[in-house]
RNA sequence: CGCGGGGUAGAGCAGCCAGGUAGCUCGUCGGGCUCAUAACCCGGAGGUCGCGAGGUUCGAAUCCCGCCCCCGCAACCA
């Protein structure tokens, strides 16, 4: 019986339409799914939405839908999506399925009676106005960090899990496992950052396993609150209305609910998936995946995924995509443009194993043209057009051997075996490399074998004939490894020298192809000038999205805030943070003031701006250095700022009203 | 001294864990070829492998030490 192989993404969160950094994950899943298909494994590949949380509440009433109706929406979208770009997913599981959110019930029903969850209290120190809990040290002089006003002690009733009964198991597995974390530079991040107490920092496996076993180990693993009762859209406690269930102990438990968990009688199809064999996620959620999960898995006596995958994240240029800077590319779009098997390509041969990778529709139309274009696209293309030139469309197996014939085809020979290496560790996108060297050594073998030539000369037809099939079997098998990557183009590409797609491993290749009378150019090569005209039109035409109103206030609200003109007369970076420590000239006053730019200006371009200052805010110290004001800013949706200036030249002490 | 990652040819990256000729893709320059999509093939130029005339070694991009710079996370952002 094939061994199985469960494979999950991580659940999309329906707060809006998926960017190609989203979409992204779900290629490379794709990829990894249909390989190990290919090879024979059963395969379960589920993906889905979590569709609970605050987030979802808040933008459905924006939008003026029920929660429900909007989830279905984006839910929808996103399996439109999917379904474009051709994943290939077993199952799509919501989390507003009925199934999930009775065994997530469940499930924390029975953390409940092991006393693994117990009832208790947020506490803190609670500013009434603000509605917001803060800690001793978030206090500014003992007030409201936000307001300056009183805080109370406070509490409010919540379930915390016990995290810390568990932690010396954790700590163990993932030091006594070392493929669990993936890729392991990860391991060290979760391990010092959320785990180690730092006394235990920088020990040795041994000594760290050794604290396990003497019940020394120390961790800063603290209890985790695991329900809300501050909203409502989410799997609400059975024995508790009031509380909905958080939504990490909600959205995680999807990949056994997927597969029919249940904490009585799970189904077989959970019994013969679970565990999975990987989690694949982005880098952001390693933490949650790697510190909770088996946590929570640990606590219903069920066993650990094999591995989690935290991959790196696709950039635009250089920057994170977000809808204000315009840079968002969605992968709808970048299909219209390129094609779907062309952005699936460039994603998953362009994301680097560990480090963020790097995406613009420029570099798309490079990678496009010169690996799909030139070396693949041409290759199909001239192997098929000289059959039908010099053969009358078939490509037979003479026997007729030549010099470079050994060369070429231990290259056919061994190229599953180094994608499959590749594949093995999840390195896409060097498996995909290493496919190419194929396709790059059969255009080789067409120079070398000049068929041009050997057409001219009747005598030499069984040779040419050789050469023609040997291109033929190296797209045959080239086009079967891409099939997993590319899975239209590797059909095209059987179109058209004639071939059908055969089991993996089903013996040895036909003994002669023909070819299609009509070759086709597989991919057209792109100038980036004809795509800009669609780029213009999909750049997104929303304006800054609008934050919620704030509240009305009277004009004398206003004038309580005293704005005055100033100038920066002298400036200065604050080490090790985003502050810059500006000393502003207003009036007659000069006055110090710390603000958060450092990002955006630079110490010496600030030097001599005018800008605009609230000058009767409480002094407050920050980073030893006493702050006597602030430097009015605009803030774009993505944080971006933008000092505010007179029009005018006004001065220097001049009122704001 | 917060945690972590990174600095290798004009660009993007691999090599580092297990020291031994510095490699890949793109670009660039020159040549070849004419089956093919201005394509394909070959060759050249271009690198003090961040810095320390540092340590270990017969030998360091790789291991060790010190320093500089960049990027995440955390903190902070009146």
């Amino acid at each position: 019986m094939a061994e199985k192989f469960y494979l999950t993404t991580a659940i999309t969160y329906t707060s809006g339409k998926p960017h190609i950094g989203n979409t992204y994950e779900s290629i490379f899943s794709d990829a990894i799914a249909r390989f190990k298909r290919m090879q024979g494994y059963d395969v379960f590949f589920m993906t889905g939405t979590d569709e609970h949380g605050l987030k979802v509440e808040q933008k459905a009433a924006e939008k003026g839908v029920s929660c429900k109706r909007f989830v279905d929406d984006v839910s929808d979208e996103i399996k439109r999506i999917w379904k474009l770009m051709n994943v290939s997913y077993d199952k799509f599981i919501r989390t507003t399925d009925d199934y999930h959110e009775r065994a997530v019930q469940k499930m924390f029903k029975k953390f409940y009676d092991n006393g693994d969850i117990y009832k208790s209290a947020y506490e803190g120190l609670y500013c009434t106005p603000c509605e917001s809990f803060w800690t001793e040290s978030q206090l500014v002089n003992g007030k409201c960090p936000d307001c300056g006003r009183e805080v109370k002690p406070a509490r409010e009733e919540a379930y915390f899990f016990k995290m810390g009964k568990y932690a010396d198991r954790l700590v163990r597995h993932i030091v006594t496992n070392p493929k669990f974390i993936q890729p392991v530079s990860r391991k060290n991040e979760m391990m010092n950052n959320f785990l180690l107490a730092d006394e235990f920092i920088g020990k040795s496996d041994e000594e760290i396993l050794k604290a396990c076993d003497d019940g020394t180990l120390k961790t800063k693993l603290q209890d985790l609150c695991v329900s809300r009762s501050t909203f409502k859209w989410g799997v609400p406690v059975d024995f508790d209305e009031k509380h909905v269930i958080y939504v990490w102990l909600d959205a995680l438990s999807n990949y056994i609910t997927g597969v029919g968990y249940d904490t009585d009688t799970p189904s077989p199809q959970y019994k013969k998936y679970w565990p999975a064999n990987v989690h694949i996620i982005g880098k952001d959620i390693i933490r949650f995946h790697t510190i909770y999960w088996p946590i929570f898995l640990m606590a219903l006596g069920e066993p650990l995924p094999k591995c989690i995958f935290g991959h790196p994240w696709l950039l635009q240029g250089g920057d994170k995509m977000s809808k204000s800077k315009g840079n968002v590319l969605y992968a709808d779009d970048l299909a219209k443009n390129f094609g779907v098997d062309a952005v699936r390509y460039f994603v998953l041969h362009e994301m680097p194993y560990a480090d963020d990778g790097i995406i613009t529709q420029e570099l798309m139309c490079d990678r496009i043209n010169s690996d799909l274009a030139n070396v693949l696209g041409n290759l199909v293309k001239r192997t098929a057009s000289m059959t039908n030139q010099y053969l009358n469309g078939v490509a037979k197996r003479t026997g007729t051997e030549g010099g470079t014939d050994a060369d070429f085809e231990s290259v056919i020979r061994g190229a599953y075996a180094k994608v499959a290496a590749k594949m093995d560790e999840y390195k896409v996108a060097d498996a995909l490399d290493a496919l190419w060297s194929l396709f790059r050594r059969a255009n080789k073998y067409i120079d070398e074998t000049t068929p041009w030539i050997l057409a001219k000369d009747e005598s030499k037809k069984d040779r040419l004939s050789e050469v023609l099939y040997n291109l033929c079997v190296s797209l045959d098998i080239g086009a079967h490894l891409l099939k997993s990557f590319m899975p239209d183009t590797a059909g095209r590409i059987l179109a058209e020298i004639g071939a059908k797609e055969r089991a993996f491993g089903s013996g040895d290749c036909i003994t002669e192809y023909s070819v299609t009378p009509t070759p086709a150019t597989l991919f057209e090569r792109v100038k980036y000038e004809d795509i800009k005209v669609n780029i213009e039109e999909q750049k997104p035409h929303e304006e800054v999205a609008e934050t919620e109103s704030k509240p009305l206030i009277t004009i004398d609200d206003f004038a309580k805030v005293e704005m005055r003109v100033g100038t920066v007369i002298a400036c200065e970076a604050v080490k090790k943070s985003k502050l810059l420590h500006e000393t502003v000239k207003v009036g007659a006053r000069t006055i110090s003031i710390l603000s958060g730019i450092a990002k955006y200006y630079t110490p010496e371009e600030m030097v001599g701006k005018k800008v605009v200052v609230v000058t009767n805010l409480p002094p407050r110290e920050m980073k030893g250095i006493l702050s006597e004001g602030m430097i009015v800013c605009a803030e774009g949706a993505d944080g971006t700022l933008s000092l505010v200036s007179p029009e005018k030249d006004v001065a220097d002490g001049s009122l704001l009203s």
